[in-house]
DNA sequence: CTGAATTTACGTGTTACACGTAAGGGATTT
DNA sequence: AAATCCCTTACGTGTAACACGTAAATTCAG
């Protein structure tokens, strides 16, 4: 048996999902809210499994109400359902911490797989949305390849030794130590990668290790 | 009308997919090879629209010829066929160029939509490839949340604004003089921010502006 | 084998960092 | 009203890092 819980400010919204989960044997809804105020709370005294939330905006109470409850009811998965699904309500969204997101291509089968796959959990996306994330990350996926492939190989083993260590905070002494030569030596090195790759400051040699990964955020 | 070409070294996984396609009108294979090395000179002569290539393993020499077919001939889509459907495989074809990627899941129905979609000018992923790269995608994202919120907060907004502009690579002076307040002060700014975050080192505080978008790479 | 790049190192002057100290202002608490 | 906390400003002093030039020994490729 699956415990659900509705919130929603508008009264229909919830008499609409409710009519659309009636007959199912195994999922029994225990509390309708219509009230941000007292959700919480009610939510805190129940066992609930599935908080089934509609998203009309993306305000910031609405994302933040999402942390909160992940953070004081862990076990309760918040399912989403939303008109909108721009990719920046559905990103925020899932960020917050919500485990599903039902778009406006949803029915209710759907809604049943999504409650029966967060009460399992995992996390449910119907189709529109799945496309969403899908187009997104692959495109991260080729800007990063894109923004890969400096110039790395004009540095030296040795200079990429020092830069390593330098960009793990060892001072100069440190990595002198480390290699048995003169701190000067280890300036040097630095000077001459400064040189090499045009940059103007230390800080500007973090950030270009960091794009070659170098060295780790 | 939409041309196809077929490549794997293995005959008979060749014929496995003509037969699959045969009969169908609007498909025509125009080209069967076997021989990696007059792969490309035959595609440079024909105009075909998507190339099928079964992927048996992930090795340089496969994920370089996706590569340069996509430099030498931008208009041709690349539909990997792979019974392998690691993590790994899939997302190093999709960044060396790969459009589509069929995984063990397909059947004939989704390779010809496959296909279509390709032709059409979009990425085609069958199902378990869709839901390898949306779990990923969505951890990636719960990782990203997880490392924000440091404790930005506690810095100033001063400190903020000297913090910006050193992570620009501006010297002590040039922020001195752009906020008519001594070098003293700019060092003063930086030490205090380096005691409030407990930080070793300047690489340290470039990692942080970076981590937590105060700066750019 | 020869020229170019690498690795090593120093000199000298400037800039940045570490650590302590401190005064004045604003906000909050007692 | 006084005490407290934080922010901003700033200095003193010593050390570390950087800028730029120079240079010798070594290694590497044409």
């Amino acid at each position: 048996m699956i415990d659900i819980a509705l919130f929603d400010e508008h009264k229909l919204v919830l008499e609409g999902i409710s009519g659309l989960l009636s007959g199912i044997t195994d999922i029994r809804i225990v509390l309708y809210c219509d009230n941000r105020d007292v959700l919480t709370e009610k939510l805190k005294s129940m066992q609930i499994h599935v908080l089934i939330m509609n998203m009309h905006d993306i305000s910031v109470r609405n994302l933040n109400l999402i942390v909160q409850l992940n953070i004081t009811i862990p076990k309760l998965k918040i399912l989403i359902i939303s008109v909108i699904d721009s990719e920046e309500i559905v990103l925020k969204t899932i960020k917050a911490g919500a485990k599903g997101f039902l778009g406006k291509d949803s029915d209710r089968s759907s809604l049943l797989e999504a409650i029966y796959t967060l009460r399992n959990g995992h996390d449910y996306y119907s189709k529109s949305i799945t496309h969403l994330l899908l187009n997104r990350y692959i495109s991260s996926l080729k800007a990063d390849e894109m923004n890969q492939n400096t110039d790395i190989g004009n540095l030296s083993s040795r200079q990429i030794e020092i830069l390593k260590l330098w960009g793990e905070s060892y001072t100069n002494q440190e990595i002198a130590d480390r290699f048995f030569i003169s701190v000067r030596t280890v300036e040097s090195h630095k000077n001459h990668i400064m040189q090499k790759l045009n940059l103007k400051s230390t800080v500007d040699m973090v950030k270009f290790a960091i794009k070659n990964n170098i060295i780790e955020i």
